[in-house]
DNA sequence: AGAGTCTAGTTGAAGAATCAACCACGCTGC
DNA sequence: GCAGCGTGGTTGATTCTTCAACTAGACTCT
């Protein structure tokens, strides 16, 4: 039993600000998508990154991968969007054990009518607080925090 | 309807970023949480800050704004960890609109056993993958963003 | 070809978060 | 001294998330 480093101020300064960011951002975004369409910023998340792959589907992990979520979580969240008419589920045509989630006109439509509108709320709730500097740090210190937590994240890969 | 200003490519790294980090992080800690005590990342929260208060007790409101929760989510939770024996709620003496959440003996003891493995755990999971300039860019930064968000935060206090 | 194992995904139940409605108290001004 | 408004807090319904259990197809090794 060796006494365990504490954090010293400016360590807890980045950590207790990095929790109140993690939760006062998102459920700002949240409200803001809610009271624009109904949907949760994960909702959101899904259908993005859908609209940005290559055909518009995703097989599930992929875009499981993509959203940061368990197959779990994704699974309802697209049952709800499929209920909805914005996502369509398919089987794979050469694996059979793979589903894949596209996304409908239906749901393109959707986002497309919501991304001006997020985008502003992100500028505005967040990026407009940082000079060019802070953003570029923020991305540096971000994605070495990502490594961290997850080596092979996405946001990662070369391409 | 003028275009909206999309994102330039590291306002995109550091949005992404921040938002897997904010998914993935937050999963982290509670899994580990969980399995050292049966709570999770905001229950932890709100009895470290608790156990920081003079006299171990705070008026319900404010123990909200210090775990940047809505005063809902603080009462159910509050009403979870009275189950527990590890807080208890008092009225105010001088203004009976107020309850105040009192830490409890049996509520001290389980943070003071949690509180070393839950800071090794933040050092792992998020400090150890930053230098000293890391933290404080980050420390700048994150304040800004909070401020922006909710610019009479309790970490912007001054003292 | 069969057993074992791994990968992909779904489901149902249980616990947690949000939202709106509500109650009780305090403060102000008349 | 009481009407009206703001504050502090709780509650219950609904929605979300997580967890564990499960199905089914693919791959490997013999």
């Amino acid at each position: 039993m060796t006494e365990p480093r504490w954090l010293n101020a400016d360590e807890r300064r980045a950590w207790l600000a990095l929790v109140s960011i993690n939760t006062l951002l998102p459920a700002a975004l949240d409200t803001k998508l809610h009271t624009a369409g109904k949907l949760s910023l994960f909702d959101y998340t899904v259908l993005a990154m859908l609209s940005e792959a290559e055909g518009r589907f995703l097989p599930m992990s992929e875009l499981a991968a993509r959203s940061s979520a368990s197959l779990s979580r994704l699974s309802h969240v697209v049952t709800k969007l499929q209920k909805r008419g914005w996502v369509e589920r398919r089987p794979h045509p050469h694996d059979a054990r793979v589903t894949t989630a596209h996304l409908t006109e239906e749901g393109m439509a959707t986002i497309v009518g919501l991304a001006p509108g997020h985008v502003e709320d992100v500028r505005g709730l967040f990026l407009d607080a940082l000079t060019e500097q802070d953003v570029l740090d923020l991305a540096r210190i971000g994605e070495k925090v990502v490594g961290r937590l997850d080596s092979d994240h996405w946001i990662l890969r070369e391409n």
